[in-house]
DNA sequence: TTGTAAGCGTTATCAA
DNA sequence: TTGATAACGCTTACAA
């Protein structure tokens, strides 16, 4: 039951317990191959009795000696956007051999805050991280001087660098596909969200000159997206830039309780957007790559390897909603 | 650029840029109150020029002391069932100021084990994990020598204890809801894995004799489940119930491929579930609370507490799908 | 090839 | 209340 409380066998004990040199139990564990074989058995056989585990946190004290451990910080786990983003994130940590800790801001800059110092404290070797709208700089300048710090999703002056999708390029290039069944509506959530303010600004700039009544910007949950996709059709909107997935999924249900359906086009791809009828398109900022690139950017600075910001480019993934 | 190149500064530092004993910076540090204020303003303010933090990795190599760490290893994070038992262990382990480094299997066994070694060697405090089908026991075995280990949603002999779901009650009442149809089939994955196992048992005992052709066990990929879902519909099924949500979301696409709608209770919620016509009834392991109350379970262990297996009941979400 | 001794940054002991 | 001094489990000179 209580197993665990003795306390842990250390590499002394295994040393003692083979008749040999701290050190060379040291070179054992590290894989170095300059041991006596008859040695080398004799520790193996320590190590399976004792049951002996190295401690890498111990290990990792001295300076020069990372903790194999990366930190990673997003909006909510919860949210399959994010998790992507995780999930893409641990596989390219999990080739390297590298755990990954991973926490949600819940977009909080406090709560972002906190977590940043939480993990230099802890020591992770790098932050990928995503800066929550507001005052998230001083966090990040503080981290960065101790450890390299990726924004990703979001620009953030005091990291490393920063790896963002070209979430302007996206809207205008969805625009463009919606543009010729008329007047494009727009819904989405506060301009305060630089991703928001990014695609806003694409549709602005893709449509020239904006219709103000044909625009919502309070789409914070699923009702007030309904309500707002209500709203840009009935100032006449013949076709929708949803700019969230929100946005997206209470503009369809608009659509369902007035029986009629625009062209739409979403943002940011979701589970079954193919499976109702007919499916989403999206353009969609691609997460998983979002995290890989993150944390490959980690690694590189890490190895000392200068490391740019990134753009990438945002695929539209047509389905079919955005005809008639 | 390479700020952090340069070496952090220790507690050893502060206590001599503010003119004051080891030991007293380490109380300040510590929080606790008997400091002389004038010494406590001086090392506050080595701090803040020194840009001073905390290693908590170096702490936390002494014997009794934790290093506020918390292991997940789940089957997939990129799923959403696994990133919501993620997000509800996160939550838990952030209102206990721990960290939590969490790792996806893929239900192989042997990532499985070396994931779980990783972990301990790491010192996390304490392992919660959903042991992958077949050999995980030697692996949960040898980190339950070190930390308390909390299997959720499959049981472990090994582990300090098990958190599952009630898979066979589950799946009894949605038979016993689709039943008054006529005939319920069954799509669903591998028996080799235990909650299929469960699930199908609870199948079989709800209909009484079990008529195999209306059953499926190889709905490993959407394509599969697709197929599956058919050929148990051909066989003369009037009702489905589908034991994942690769099973549920096959069926769906099955119906549609058919222009024919049977009633169906899927396993397993997912998102959107609520939005497709009609909206899916499921019964479902409710994965966030399993990842709570293993959370929960590990930090009862630590606090030396007394755990024993829980057995959580699933809630069956009736929408709409269940009816013709 | 092996082992001793000196750190690493922190906490704990204990005498001042 | 304070601060030498000794751990903690490990790695790394540096000898042997």
């Amino acid at each position: 039951m209580t197993e665990h409380a003795r306390r842990a066998p250390t590499m002394n004990d295994v040393a003692a317990h083979a008749g040999v040199g701290l050190k060379t139990v040291s070179r054992y564990v590290n894989g170095e191959t300059n041991i006596r074989p008859d040695l080398a058995q004799r520790i193996a056989g320590a190590i399976e009795t004792l049951g002996y585990r190295r401690n890498l946190a111990a290990a990792s004290i001295r300076p020069g000696q990372r903790s194999g451990v990366i930190g990673l910080i997003i909006g909510d786990l919860g949210n399959p956007y994010w998790s992507s983003v995780a999930r893409a994130a641990e596989r390219v940590c999990a080739e390297r051999r590298h755990l990954l800790v991973t926490a949600s801001s819940e977009e909080d800059p406090e709560r972002f805050a906190a977590l940043a110092d939480r993990l230099v404290d802890q020591r992770v070797d790098a932050l990928v991280a995503v800066p929550p709208p507001g005052a998230e700089s001083s966090a990040v300048e503080r981290a960065r001087r101790h450890i390299p710090v990726i924004a990703i999703d979001r620009p953030s002056p005091h990291a490393t660098c920063s790896i963002v999708y070209d979430n302007r390029g996206g809207a205008e290039a969805a625009v463009a596909v919606l543009r010729e069944h008329g007047p494009v509506g727009y819904v989405g959530d506060t301009l305060a969200m630089w991703t928001m303010a990014e695609r806003y600004g694409g549709y602005a700039a893709a449509v020239g000159a904006v219709d103000e009544r044909l625009v919502a910007h309070d789409a914070h949950t699923m009702d007030d997206a309904i309500g707002a996709a209500a709203r840009v059709i009935e100032a006449g909107a013949r076709a929708i830039l949803a700019a969230n997935n929100r946005a997206a999924l209470g503009t369809l249900r608009t659509f369902a309780d007035r029986g009629e359906r625009l062209p739409l086009i979403g943002f940011d791809d979701f589970e079954l957007a193919s499976v109702v009828n007919p499916p989403v398109s999206v353009a969609t900022p691609d997460s998983a790559a979002l995290g890989a690139r993150g944390a490959l950017a980690a690694f590189a600075a890490l190895a000392g390897e200068a490391v740019a910001d990134e753009v990438l480019a945002p695929g539209l993934l047509l389905r079919g909603s955005e005809r008639p």
